[in-house]
DNA sequence: AATAATACAGAACAAACGTTCTAAAAGAGA
DNA sequence: TCTCTTTTAGAACGTTTGTTCTGTATTATT
């Protein structure tokens, strides 16, 4: 292990503790540096290989490589090297990877078995865009007469159609007043 | 929605982009404010309803509600997360949510589609707990002779076996070397 | 052991920082 | 409407910031 590597680890316990990375000083302070220009050095390296980036007001934040020990990637394949060590994810990694624009995201939780074919369980909590563009093959919520509901999005000559993943159930044709809240972009369930 | 609700939106929005909250003067700019002793004054608000924290070298940094996401209670009447404490839950953090115990807990992709009949898809993440006690019927991350692989751990008269849940595959009757790395306690997936 | 490259210390400086204060503006409740 | 409370503006301050420079120590390679 490198020494910027070890450097690196140390800023990535800091973020966890307080989700943010303190100023050039303090960081020196808290990697028993002596002079901010170490810091400011090594900061320039990081940034280089994809672990830091600026911010607009020249403050240090993690980039996008940063929260990469989260993922145990090559599990399967390989010997597993990130499943060895204690790494704990980074609780924000989850969700940073679910949620694209917090303004316009909704979680709701799913109630029946009609999108089973398409994996979505009872009890499931879907993440939903509403402000997302949706097209045919999309899954979305619609509000039907007062009714929430979620079904794949299709294109029939007569117009939109909602569309179960189950057999057991009809395609939705609506009649009256109906809208589209907004489109799946996510999903998680809990085991226990 | 109060004007507190939407100035936090927007260093939401800007937290998304840059990993990081800017200082007074800028969030001012990017609020629309023109003193930064408003900007203080609200920080200070948004730090006693727990959305913000102040870090040890005193910048701002999300807190644990920063994270907080709507949630849909009852669907249709889909609103934006309040700030009053005492409401009902109609909000949650998502990571909190899937991950009991950081230290145990491991998050790993999927590959493949042995698992599909449980509803677990190639590309979804499986969220491990490394030290939850496991019994006949929960799904499992075992280890066999250097793979790793997501079977549910059923009991035989000869002893434990891993089951796959889909007919293609058959049941794994382990050998050699194996061990059970967790048990699988959450799942997440993204649509686009 | 000698050499080249990299990492660190220390000092310096203008700019930006967080914080506090007073006063005006905006909003809430009656 | 009037009154009370909250939010915003503006100016002011000592402190800390990011950045640059020069020189020394450390490390790696030969």
């Amino acid at each position: 292990m490198t020494k910027d590597e070890l450097y690196l680890q140390r800023l990535q316990d800091y973020y966890r503790d307080h989700r943010s990375l303190p100023s050039y000083a303090k960081m020196a302070d808290w990697l028993g540096l002596a002079s901010k220009s170490a810091v400011y050095a090594l900061v320039q390296r990081l940034v280089e290989a994809g672990f830091l980036s600026i911010t607009p007001d020249r403050r240090v934040a993690p980039a996008d490589r940063f929260f990469e020990r989260a993922l145990a990637t090559s599990v399967v394949r390989a010997g597993m090297p990130g499943l060895a060590s204690g790494d704990p994810p980074d609780s924000m990694a989850v969700d940073s990877y679910l949620i694209n624009s917090p303004a316009s995201t909704l979680l709701v939780p799913v109630k029946g078995d009609s999108m089973i074919n398409a994996g979505i369980y009872d009890g499931d909590i879907v993440v939903i865009d509403r402000e997302a563009h949706y097209k045919a093959g999309d899954i979305v919520i619609a509000e039907i007469e007062g009714e929430a509901t979620l079904k794949t999005l299709i294109k029939e000559p007569e117009g939109w159609a909602l569309q179960p993943e189950n057999p057991d159930y009809p395609v939705i044709r609506p009649m009256g007043e109906w809208r589209i809240i907004g489109v799946l972009v996510g999903l998680m369930r809990k085991y226990r």
